[in-house]
DNA sequence: ACTATTATGGACTTAACGGTCCATATATAC
DNA sequence: GTATATATGGACCGTTAAGTCCATAATAGT
């Protein structure tokens, strides 16, 4: 029963896509309704009409962005053939922006440092995305455990904790424009300190 | 040999940081010249004046910022009994915030993740910055080294690194929400691996 | 063909932004 | 007291922000 009227112009789903790379990019604050409908490709009326506003837009991207990072994750862990090297790659991939001219970072650690302390809708969405990597990590640090790869005595929630955090560091220093040499280095004693 | 002209009305000390407050609370984007003038207070036209613009307001910022938590951090390295129990203090100081409702992080951290970017004027500030709490830190770690308390074989650029990195996660980690308990015990966990 | 329904373009609104300008106030140096 | 120099209050500016409104366009079902 599809319902009449006249028919998208725009394809709703790259549109939302072209979002998240925006507010990825720039932030909340720093991306106006302007730049929005030029990358999502709509008209000021549609926007409205779709989305409601930049606010609910925003809390959708982060939602969209959190989805398509665990799953991301999930798949990639599913893939490893062991524990220890799926968080070698999750730790190479996170500063593997570091020769790139724009560092992006983390859409969900960026918009904590920006946002998190002062819009309860944002931190709540946040919350979710960061409560649903923690779940991947930790499913990665049982499975070490159960490999008898984990050399740290240290209980998991800490361990989950250790490599979220360290993520958010790594995720800061690739920003502040460390260079990979002591990226690396950085990523092989946080390796060792867990496995 | 003192000029003529009328005196000023505020004192330009404590409105420089007044402004440092502000902008550490509220970052640079969604800090309206309103609300400066409201904390510094002064009118627009001293505003103007006597700092040039909002951008040099916050260039200035962070210069001072970094001076005063520079020398707060070398002052407290050198009242330190080792350098342990510098550490330690540092980190415990780190997440101190997890129980307040506002939480302002680090504002040179905060501004790498908001700013850094697309800002080349804000990046040299903040490496400046980074600079200055690298070098105390690795004074840190150089007197551990010599006071045989660190256990890690890392070369010190490395472990450097490390407590800046991990501090930096530690922020966010505050940030989103996290609860000191187990903040408590990553720190534990960090200090582990270099001590 | 007509109707109901949704989509779109563009004019419009209100408020806030950072920033400028100038007349006036207030001090020092002579 | 007068000249000089700086400080201040407040009006003003152009731009942009997010968001509203309405007339029109384009479809599906009847």
């Amino acid at each position: 029963m599809m319902k009449p009227g006249r028919p998208r112009e725009f394809d709703s789903e790259s549109a939302l896509n072209a979002a998240v790379q925006q507010f990825w990019l720039t932030g909340y604050e720093a991306t106006s309704l302007q730049d929005l409908l030029g990358v999502m490709d709509l008209s000021k009326s549609s926007f409205y009409q779709t989305y409601g506003s930049k606010h609910e837009l925003f809390l959708r991207s982060i939602a969209c962005y959190q989805q398509a990072s665990v799953s991301e994750l999930q798949k990639r862990l599913d893939e490893s053939i062991n524990s220890k090297n799926f968080m070698l790659h999750l730790l190479e991939n996170t500063i593997a922006e570091a020769d790139s001219k724009y560092k992006k970072g983390c859409f969900l650690v960026n918009t904590v440092n920006e946002l998190a302390g002062r819009d309860k809708a944002v931190a709540k969405a946040l919350a979710t995305g960061f409560s649903n990597v923690s779940a991947v990590i930790r499913e990665a640090i049982i499975r070490g455990k159960k490999e008898g790869l984990i050399r740290s005595t240290k209980d998991t929630d800490t361990l989950v904790n250790y490599i979220i955090s360290n993520i958010s560091g790594l995720r800061t220093m690739v920003k502040s424009g460390v260079n990979k040499t002591e990226l690396n280095s950085l990523v092989s004693l946080i390796m060792k300190t867990v496995y």
